[in-house]
DNA sequence: GCTCATGAAGCTCCAACAGTTGCGCTACGT
DNA sequence: ACGTAGCGCAACTGTTGGAGCTTCATGAGC
């Protein structure tokens, strides 16, 4: 057994089973891809894939584990790479971060821009899902943290560290009736709504409030990312709702914000890390610099809980909200 | 990076950093060794070992962390094989046992005799030692099982699976004074005693037992093993205190067993199995012919729980005592 | 202090093997 | 029925892991 099969039969279910493309994706030729894996099934004695004639068709049941053990080989190899750049150079290495854009947008390019200036070498890599795709990359080791707000629960393997707490507001064009008076949820109601997808940005905390409320709204429109959303409240599409963190006080001083902290339940951001990894030294400032309370103590000692048992490390945080 | 390179470095280190040594135990020759190690130190960048002239000396810190992460992928690599074994021939195998002298004289012969019968074609391994050994041995991988009754706890990625409770008894000569009358601390602790050294056996329990009443016991020999114990009880050295199911009721007749569960706390016999090892279906055989309380779901269920959380699902349960 | 035993590294050679290229074949969509 | 995407086969080649021998460093014994 090679470390290369297991990388080629990681990578062919990575590229649904299409072996050329994965040769092309790892620089190398078709055969030698099948030859490979060829041999690590004689080997082991089982068919990792099903083949119907000439293509491949499936995982069999086999493959399915053998697969998921392989994933589990790689990382841990990748973690063996980072300790050992860890230890020659604390401050070379790389650093990739999966999240949705009001993250990338608004919250992070201040800290990406401190983080930047102190570890000049460490190669920062952003990428931007929805949130069930970027905690699947943390996952599978595509990515080192998920941050985001949403969804991160669904995977039992990431270490889930709150980051910080937030609220949203109504944004409407000035003169428009909301933008003064008090602010009800019913009043909201009341009028054509745009805003998050669901799935997105806390946008499920937004509908239990209707709900409990008995009110249906009226959304118009929805968006990925709050840019999109802002520019259709300027179209005068409706009015928005969106994360208070996602509006600047002089770019979008055209429209006015009227805070709904009272009228829906406040979200939290999180950084998901996938258990077990090997973290680097300026991960942790990373994470601190996010959330000055998630200091290398307790990261490490939330990444050493149990599954689902790190919760109850933050029980007791105050938590910052923007 | 090569599989073949972390097996090597591994090896290593469990060989007392003896190049030429692990050359012979993996029958190749030493400069390969040599040459494979120098290379991954090469393409990680770090020295593993730490060398004065031609002798490494020591593991160096990231070595250490290194060597452990190739243990991980070592063991999940044997996975693999178990997975693929599993799927190709369900019955075929091997399964390697950790236990004490007790467990393996006393009570393993007729499980093992029923497991044989039924996977006439799983190769077994038994190897015997002290609980700590054996609990070493089950968190390297170099076995599956570990049985006893102490120290599995010392070890924390060892999920822990309660069997039964056994007892003890005093063993006398006929005709000694003690084979009749009501048997207490006191008494037993008037005469000379033979039993188990510590760390084996639940000879901590004994000893508590006596501390708690503020008697010293007067103990003139302690061995590993049952056997050992009754030998010495023969040649009138002192009296035994051995566990009850040790007491063969045909080859030790000239022996009197008395009972003396009320004296001493009931010990747990435990099987240890590292925390995310693939089992095969002969394994979870086993585990239910040792005890039938333990099937394959509540198996499961222990090994999905996280680190020091598997006890809560035993809770409840009520022991087979023997 | 000299010698010898132990053990690691350097070097060369060879065999095995991973990967390449070219070609033919199969499955599937139009 | 035909074309294309995509896999397997075979011969070839460059690479490399390991064997064997030699050299060098260390430490123990006399």
């Amino acid at each position: 057994m090679k470390l290369q099969q297991l990388r080629y039969v990681w990578e062919v279910t990575r590229h649904q089973l299409n072996v050329s493309a994965t040769a092309q994706s790892l620089f190398t030729s078709q055969p030698g891809i099948s030859k490979q894996i060829r041999l690590l099934e004689d080997e082991l004695g089982v068919e990792i894939f099903a083949r119907s004639g000439k293509h491949l068709t499936r995982v069999t049941p086999a493959g399915e584990a053998i697969v998921e053990l392989a994933g589990k080989v790689l990382r841990t190899v990748d973690d063996i790479k980072h300790v050992a750049q860890e230890h020659s150079d604390e401050r070379r290495g790389s650093l990739a971060i999966a999240t949705t854009h009001t993250q990338a947008r608004y919250v992070l390019p201040s800290v990406i821009g401190e983080f930047r200036q102190k570890y000049p070498d460490v190669a920062l890599h952003m990428q931007q899902g929805t949130p069930k795709q970027i905690a699947q990359m943390v996952s599978e080791g595509a990515a080192d943290f998920a941050i985001c707000t949403e969804s991160l629960e669904l995977f039992n393997d990431l270490v889930l560290l709150p980051c910080y707490r937030w609220n949203r507001c109504v944004l409407v064009p000035k003169g428009h009736p909301l933008a003064s008076g008090e602010l009800t949820l019913e009043r909201v109601a009341e009028h054509p709504l745009v805003t998050y997808v669901f799935g997105f940005t806390g946008r499920s905390q937004l509908d239990d409030a209707f709900k409990s409320r008995d009110l249906t709204p009226n959304v118009v429109l929805t968006a990925a990312d709050s840019d999109v959303i802002k520019t259709y409240v300027r179209l005068g599409l409706g009015i928005g709702i969106v994360a208070h963190m996602a509006v600047d006080p002089v770019a979008d001083n055209d429209l006015v914000a009227v805070d709904a902290s009272h009228l829906f339940e406040s979200s939290t951001t999180k950084i998901g890390i996938r258990r077990g990894t090997f973290m680097r030294t300026y991960m942790y400032d990373f994470v601190k610099r996010m959330a000055p309370h998630l200091d290398r103590e307790t990261v490490e000692r939330a990444l050493a809980a149990g599954p689902r048992h790190e919760a109850e490390l933050f029980k007791g945080i105050q938590l910052p909200v923007l």
